[in-house]
DNA sequence: GACCAGGCACATC
DNA sequence: GATGTGCATGGT
């Protein structure tokens, strides 16, 4: 088993192996997902913001509003009153603490870029992270949806569902880290912007509809290799 | 009506 | 550094 990102493990062939399998089995099942869904890199990056622990069905209508309201771009979203685009993003929940996430990225945006997202994906990936995780309200999974979606950057996005199929299939701790999980599927996929986007697509569909906190293994398009089991198991 | 959902910041130890 | 808590709506 894989346990952190300083040790080089002898596993690493079979860990891609595994991994590679893994992806396989969702390719075959779900085919392609072409997430992230979105008119814009704007809004897929507003999408990153709202979708923070809240089930893309409640994003999905908070969205809706939104271009309803013709105000999905930086400038128009900053110049509604905070309490307009509370209402506007209600369904996706904690709205207030979201409303105040979203004008803060706006007002980055326009201030660093011009409020072009073209532009801002320009920069260097190392430097863009961290200047986007800076930012008061995104963390980790939200910068890397940005910078792998919304900027086309070779980053692996890591989610709640991504550790908790992962750990089920006893391919890494359930308690591993943000940087270590993500350091693990660098080691183990080629940077591919393609891949990576489409990889945590069906990670998503898997999470979504089988690996839940109450798991339906039994119906899961990844329960057949629970069965045969993992060679990176421990013995 | 209880439980859950693709995080994050902040307080406390 | 680890752990606990608030934030909030909507589906099952």
């Amino acid at each position: 088993m894989i346990t952190d990102n300083t040790e080089q493990t002898t596993d690493t062939e079979t860990g891609r192996r595994q991994v590679a399998r893994l992806f396989a089995h969702l390719e075959n099942h779900f085919g392609p997902t072409g997430w992230w869904p979105a008119d814009s890199p704007f809004e897929m990056a507003i999408g990153a913001i709202l979708t923070q622990n809240t089930a893309w069905t409640n994003v999905e209508k908070a969205i809706a509003q939104l271009k309803a309201a013709d105000c999905m771009s930086p400038q128009a979203m900053l110049d509604l009153p905070v309490e307009t685009l509370e209402a506007y993003i209600r369904p996706s929940g904690f709205f207030r603490q979201k409303a105040t996430r979203l004008h803060r990225f706006c007002r980055f945006l326009l201030d660093a870029y011009a409020g072009d997202m073209a532009e801002m994906a320009e920069t260097p990936m190392e430097e863009l992270r961290e200047t986007l995780l800076a930012l008061n309200g995104i963390g980790p999974e939200t910068a890397d949806d940005i910078l792998l979606y919304a900027c086309g950057k070779p980053v692996f996005v890591v989610d709640t569902y991504t550790r908790r199929i992962f750990s089920r299939h006893g391919l890494v701790p359930a308690d591993i880290k943000y940087a270590d999980l993500q350091n693990f599927f660098h080691r183990h996929l080629e940077s591919d912007v393609a891949r990576f986007r489409e990889f945590h697509g069906l990670i998503v569909w898997t999470g979504k509809y089988f690996c839940r906190k109450t798991p339906k293994c039994e119906v899961c398009p990844l329960h057949p290799l629970l069965e045969t089991g993992h060679p990176l198991l421990p013995d």
